[in-house]
DNA sequence: CTATGATAGTGTTAGTTATACACTATCTAA
DNA sequence: TTAGATAGTGTATAACTAACACTATCATAG
């Protein structure tokens, strides 16, 4: 709470402030598989290494505001799915100064991705999950993790995967970006049964074409108000968060 | 991120920072009902307002030591349990200066409760959460809600319930404090059924004589590593966090 | 000393959901 | 025409949920 201060004699200056950052850990998929965003730093400290995007915050924006502003510059997507996850605040995390980072994360789509290499950094890097660099950049390995637990938790029971997915797609890549996610194989009949009663899918007339039986595309119904909107649970465990 | 700066030419003063708060919602059970410890604020803004407990953060602490910091100058109370639920950001809720503040979550047992008033507050309260003030100093009857909700959520999948409770308690209590804080009845033999199954709960050789049949007090095992402890469930139900 | 009310605690059953796995369907390409 | 590949359906059993009836043990009133 803020109440330490005389009214109307509020100095600012009166305590040290320290530095608010924000970082977004951004999804998708590429070719079927999990994808996180990294940026190479140019400049000390960490030089080289591999960091979650992120940037301080302006005054005048709020906390998703500056995720947001984040997000757009570093790969030009809007409108997406974007979240808090969690704020670091270890003393020690950055060697500058006192830096306090409060963790975004955001799921987009495979389709627009248009990454710009901003002047602070070498490069930007889609990297699969499953293998990502050595070392991070400060705790963003710390950071990342969180991000990928909190992704596979809510994915039991939120109807976050659509966000991962084109407009159109097959039950069975919708299965397959589960799996992808909890890392464990889901039963098909099982899942055909369950997303098909939850009433979350519209069926389409497309099809696509591969290399044994066509299959049906679907599109994930946004209208539906209330029922199942959010309840979509495939396993009981579930961690804390 | 924190990419910004040159390498050694980094100045602390270049950016504006904002301030930045803990604010820590304390949650405790009197009377088998659950509540919440706010503070009556002295000065402006928003004197004479109740707020959630809070204050701004040293530099060299980190925000679970701030929050426990806190924590102990309103309550005497350490070694209780303390969780960051999110960190509230918009520009204009602290009409002093940017304000951004880390909300913290604390269960703490009936017994321990020794309020200290601040020189900051002119009286601090336990509030039952079912009769809050009509309003509360700045965005903190968002920052309540977010803290219930998230208590809510996670009783349903963990052991938190057992952080309110005292050392021994019968089931028929336990069960009371799930109900109050799900704010629904629950059946007593699937409670029964269910917290015996669990495996979380140890026996104990005392009783509680009351008006009926005396009952048989439990203690919550800490010891199992593994299996079950955190998995304790009620409901399907689940919200998006 | 017995009945009544109050609280504690157990048992049972029907309906629902999860899990595993076998089966059928429709396409391409050899 | 058949084999391989991918799509999609059906079903039996086990496990769990939800509702509720039942039994147990105390204090106290008559």
């Amino acid at each position: 709470m803020e109440e330490q201060e005389q009214a109307h004699t509020y100095d600012a200056a009166k305590y040290d402030r320290p530095s608010v950052t924000i970082d977004v850990v951004i999804f998708t998929l590429i070719e079927r598989e999990l994808h996180v965003l990294l940026v190479q730093r140019k400049r000390w400290p960490y030089e080289g290494f591999w960091a979650i995007p992120g940037g301080f915050i302006n005054m005048d924006e709020s906390l998703e505001q500056a995720a947001r502003r984040e997000l757009e510059e570093e790969t030009g997507v809007r409108d997406v799915y974007l979240e808090q996850l969690y704020t670091f605040g270890d003393p020690q995390r950055d060697p500058r100064t006192r830096v306090i980072s409060v963790a975004y994360m955001a799921l987009v789509r495979a389709e627009a991705q248009h990454l710009r290499v901003s002047d602070e950094s070498h490069a930007v890097r889609w990297f699969p999950v499953r293998a990502l660099p050595e070392a991070l950049a400060f705790d963003h390995e710390q950071v990342l993790s969180y991000a990928i637990g909190r992704l596979r938790s809510k994915l039991e029971y939120t109807t976050l995967a659509f966000q991962l997915l084109p407009e159109l797609f097959s039950i069975l890549e919708l299965k397959h970006t589960y799996e992808q996610i909890l890392g464990e194989k889901l039963d098909k009949g099982n899942f055909y049964r369950k997303i098909k009663e939850s009433g979350l899918l519209e069926e389409t007339t497309h099809v696509r074409e591969g290399r044994g039986r066509p299959t049906r595309l679907w599109r994930f119904r946004t209208d539906r108000s209330g029922d199942k909107q959010f309840v979509f649970r495939w396993r009981e465990d579930r961690v804390a968060r």
